[in-house]
DNA sequence: TACAGAGAGGTGATCGGTCACTTGCCGCGT
DNA sequence: ACGCGGCAAGTGACCGATCACCTCTCTGTA
């Protein structure tokens, strides 16, 4: 034989040898086939238990050709939530049966795609999940026997959207601060490179019309708070604003920033709502009203839908929204005289 | 090119057929064995870019006995900075060849060492990295052949605590602060469970011994907003305190708000630091001192140990400082009068 | 001329499972 | 008695790489 020292791992023979039967009946054991006598069953479990025996998984893999890894797509930038996501996510695939491998896309968007059909065709996983944007790919496609699903419901800052449906929680929003009396709206827009806040844009507006309220404008943001806080101190003292929609906390708690300077109090004389519901903004003066979004269950049914594909069934459609408005210190009911 | 349906992948003998050699000479090839002849090797590298090949890493790791994968363990919870973590952990893998794998562990810290000792038997994963504490399990061990580093560097909260090296990072905004002419302190301190939360309380004690300043005492907080704000309410009027140093950016707004309440400006009546550099921390108003740490780096040094471990060599001792202080509004030199 | 030694390349076994096929046994209908 | 079908279990090939070992050729030296 070879040396000692790397104790090899005993082996579906060694087991076959010590139950007395072949080794086959043990390969059918280890799957659970139905044909296999009581008794034998019995000796197997015994001589696997004796010998603390494991399948070795490379093998089975080798002649199966199947993997059971899944590759997890996500964007290199910080994103608060991404770690839930990638929680739910792998905890939906080893549910299945697989393993989860994660990626993390470096920024040039045109080497992205690149390196995704890399992975595919580098043949080791059965799967290929994106959570973050990938130009030049549809939304689902199979390269090299690997299927890809892009969850295009997620931007780079992992902010949901999934086929805007959340985005419509800004309409709830608008509807409630409505009903509370507020008349004048203004947006506070993120990147629009990311789809999320494309969104959160078009549903403001669509809103704003189909309550028959006014906006005062959109005001392009890009995710900078400097922005957020220069589009509120150079508002025109008779604008009529009285609730800002932000599309993040960042731009919220800019806002703010810019309210105060100007002397404005919050509430009272101004509304500001954010977006993430980030941990922070639940403890600032004033605490700030955001949308908190279920990111782990929104990577459990990213997931679930990559394995529909893998398994040829059609997409599941889950529409249940994963996203729930908080209602903190800074929205009120407008104080301000509407002059 | 290939059309029909399941296209069977050439192999090392296909690839060995059209370049009229022999599978062990393409077997050389690919592992870059010196002895090949340049006509050979031009005819191979030919018949794999013709035939698209790709080697079979399922047959290789089996022959090896080598998966080239690594498990990475991370705590469920919420943590800002893990995605900065497992992004530079899994490119300092990468770079040595190894793909990465997700595993989140749940809450129960007793199943926690359970579930290790299984993914270890488990026999696929090289190596185990842990980036959260799994008691009764030695700071690096190996287990069945799977070396296991438990970067105890890290809590659940992912607050890098490198042997107390980056919580040193409390001593110079102490010292700082001390300069400009504080003298008597307040400590917030998180979740004794946590590392660094006892760390920073240890260095802060520490800190304000060694130069001879005062300490008010450390109200425990248990990453708790609301415990924060009341350390400051409750305050009694003469307790001299101009500056607080909490243990997180959580805390620290915690404590903003509980000066607010009390009527008191900051920083002119009392500067606040917390840690993390939370985003909204640099916008809030005022904006807020606090300590950025550089999570991608943590998670290379860690992959980069581990790595050490599985090649039998000594781990590197690297202690170069990861964190920074961002001084912003919420400090200032104290201008209450001492009384 | 003979022979050792190095370098290039080939042959077959092997890793540890699963698949395809075969064998042995039993019961049942004719 | 015979044949057939169904079930449990065994035999050997196979997945696609790498390893150990062998062969052949060429060169240099005695």
């Amino acid at each position: 034989m070879d040396s000692e020292a790397p104790t090899r791992r005993p082996t579906i023979r060694d087991v076959a040898r010590l139950a007395g039967v072949s080794h086959q009946t043990v390969s059918r054991y280890l799957r659970s086939d139905a044909s296999i006598n009581d008794a034998m069953r019995k000796s197997i479990r015994q001589a696997i238990a004796q010998l603390d025996y494991r399948p070795n998984l490379a093998a089975r893999a080798m002649r199966n050709r199947k993997t059971g890894r899944l590759a997890l797509l996500m964007p290199s930038g910080t994103a608060v939530s991404s770690l839930e996501m990638l929680a739910g996510a792998t905890a939906a695939a080893r549910e299945a049966g697989y393993s989860v491998e994660v990626v993390i896309l470096g920024d040039p968007m045109e080497s992205r795609a690149q390196r995704v059909l890399e992975l595919a065709d580098h043949g080791v996983f059965e799967g290929i999940l994106s959570l973050t944007p990938l130009p030049s790919l549809p939304h689902r496609a199979t390269s090299g026997g690997t299927a890809i699903v892009v969850s295009a419901d997620y931007d780079d800052q992992m902010r949901g959207i999934g086929e805007l449906a959340d985005a419509t929680t800004v309409g709830e929003i608008i509807e409630r601060l409505a009903e509370q009396g507020h008349r004048r709206f203004l947006h506070l827009a993120g990147d629009y490179a990311h789809t999320s806040a494309r969104a959160r844009k078009q549903v403001y507006l669509e809103t704003v019309q189909r309550l028959g309220l006014e906006s005062h404008g959109v005001v392009d943001c890009e995710w900078l708070a400097e922005r957020a806080r220069r589009a509120i101190t150079e508002l025109p003292a008779d604008s009529g604003v009285t609730a800002v929609i932000a599309a993040n906390d960042l731009l919220a708690t800019g806002a703010l920033r810019g309210a105060l300077e100007r002397g404005w109090q919050v509430p009272r004389d101004l509304s500001v709502t954010g977006w993430d519901d980030n941990p922070l903004g639940a403890e600032m003066m004033p605490s700030l009203t955001s949308v908190a979004v279920d990111h782990e269950r929104l990577g459990r049914r990213a997931v679930r839908r990559l394995l529909a594909v893998l398994s040829g069934e059609p997409e599941p459609e889950e529409q249940d929204l994963l996203t729930q408005v908080i209602w903190r210190e800074s929205t009120a009911p407008p104080n301000r005289p509407l002059d």
